[in-house]
DNA sequence: ATTAAATGTGTAAACGTTAACCTATCATGA
DNA sequence: TCATGATAGGTTAACGTTTACACATTTAAT
């Protein structure tokens, strides 16, 4: 049973293929008569146009592209349902690509992306790829950063505040008590990474706290990274009482690590950027900063259908500003 | 700046497209100089082949279609991840679609990813559209049931084995001295949920309990029927002192529920039908069947590329066993 | 030296659509 | 009556590739 083409049925329903086409997308004059013989004939022979010849033919690929760096974030996935969502209803596809935080298949998929003739791309970027980024911005295909901006790199954009919340929950660790404060970074080269390590620090000097070397930890944004973490800060010979993670999964892995050391999960009070899901279950001295990954997909899906569908040029830089919550706070 | 097409790079080569192609492809004889000269002009150029005319012109799209009933529950997208990594290193790019445990949805996806003409579909279905995917399966288009068979249709399948594990637990509750066990299930019309539900009642009834009809809550496998479910459950003049829940979404329902009401999370034992990821952090009676979405992914994967490349044809089913933990048991 | 096979490259016809361009019919109004 | 525009539908040339075929030229084998 090959493939069926517009040709047969044209053929089996006795018109031309123009007709055909014409009845499938609405377009151009078409008697009732031939319209129902038609869509009968569709109907009939199942037939279901090919939207690649479509795509070729039209010049676009009615796709967009999308490039994550965790395809198995909660937050990333939350953001990422969000757009598909809105996209779909506006007749693109969403292809997704997971660069797994690096910079390397963050570029092959880009390329892939690319050869695939995406209309459009939004982009939880990884910090490399700067020139290419650049180049491919410069060349008219709307690019949304999402989440993260790319230094030297100027594009639309949807991002949360990393400072001031931080700032706020910075000033709570202090106000607490709290004077040895461990903190868990992710890598630099992301820009979460670097304004909510800047912003953590700063504010902790500026509230006249010394951060000593040893009390910083550098992750990389995974679970495992957020367990190393903790258990070297804990092996310290003055440990934090208070922890600032700086994603929720670090701050999960900094949970699995102290239950896997035997210290109590309340032993430490912790401060996540990002939520945990199951944090309101949770009866130990946790607060967070909750983000907002609807917002997010919200606002980038906007940006870039208003570009596609109603050709508006201005850039967007839009900032959503999560809330930092005390929960479940004991007393000390 | 128009897009390159293949003869603006035949142009600047001073050869001809065949040629071009030839060098891109690997196939056909070049030789070493044009070679060369074919690859500097592409680069120089910035070619980037067209993956939609490659697609028309060989009648191969190189893209596998998934539909998932549910993006954001991290069971589906674990496997979804795995599958997407594994065909990716293969060349094929994946396509995903959320039902949304929509059979009308579902049907929508279908459409939209035949259209695209995929070389294969990996389906984790929601029961409907049972007719359609008969056509489908009879077109001779490779399909993969993944977690969830649709009865009535005949067609490869990996999943989990959900009647034994189920067993286990309901034994362990009955020997636990559980006399009044609630139960949250899943829609009948998927086959998980079914199994699960079937196997439940069978065990209890083999153990000599009665199974009331006021114990057994119809869900969805969403957050908010898990939590309507213990609601209902607890204000019954006899509660339950252990409850069944049939997926993890409920679960963390069920827990959000109980909270709400201000009972407390250890009055009633649990044992949840896929883990939440945090358990191990939660020091609560709560029992998991362990599932394993990684495997399934896998063989999915594993299933799928065997017909896609090694031309394989028998029939495969594969049934992964999910281990029954018991976790945080507390005396009663 | 002759032939056959291997190597190298170009020409042009597809792949399945869409849309520009035609032609033809039929009302409508001046 | 005749032009005009709306309606209806067919022909055909693209879209950007790949690949079958053709034609050289070189190499190897007899």
């Amino acid at each position: 049973m090959r493939k069926l083409t517009i040709k047969d049925v044209a053929k089996h329903a006795g018109v031309s293929t123009a007709t055909i086409s014409r009845v499938l997308n609405g377009s151009g004059y078409v008697s009732e008569d031939v319209r129902r013989q038609v869509l009968a004939s569709v109907k009939e022979l199942n037939y279901r146009p090919n939207a690649i010849a479509r795509s070729l033919k039209q010049e676009k690929s009615r796709s967009i592209g999308m490039i994550l760096p965790d395809m198995s974030n909660p937050y990333f996935m939350t953001i990422a349902r969000t757009i598909q969502q809105r996209l779909v209803a506006e007749g693109y596809r969403l292809l997704f690509m997971d660069s797994d935080e690096n910079p390397d298949k963050e570029r092959e998929a880009l390329d892939a992306l690319l050869s695939n003739r995406v209309e459009g791309l939004l982009l939880a970027g990884t910090g490399g790829n700067k020139e290419q980024l650049r180049q491919l911005i410069g060349s008219g295909i709307p690019v949304v950063l999402v989440d993260r901006c790319v230094p030297g790199v100027s594009a639309d954009l949807v991002m949360e505040d990393n400072r001031g919340p931080v700032r706020q929950a910075m000033e709570y660790l202090v106000s607490a008590g709290h004077r040895h404060i461990g903190m868990i970074h992710g890598p630099k080269t992301i820009s979460t990474a670097l304004e909510r390590y800047e912003a953590a620090v700063r504010a902790l000097q500026e509230a006249g706290l010394q951060v000593g070397e040893e009390y910083v930890y550098s992750g990389d944004f995974s679970r495992k990274s957020g367990k190393q973490a903790i258990q070297k800060l804990m092996k310290l010979p003055v440990p934090p009482t208070a922890v600032f993670s700086a994603n929720n999964e670090m701050t999960f892995g900094l949970y699995l690590g102290l239950q896997e050391m035997g210290i109590g999960l309340d032993e430490v009070e912790v401060v996540s950027f990002g939520d945990l899901d199951f944090s309101s279950l949770f009866k130990h001295r946790l607060s967070v900063i909750m983000q907002h990954p609807e917002s997010i997909g919200d606002s980038a899906a906007s940006i870039l259908l208003d570009k596609l569908l109603h050709q508006k040029s201005a850039m967007e830089n839009r900032i959503i500003i999560p809330k930092f919550v005390q929960k479940n706070k004991l007393s000390l």
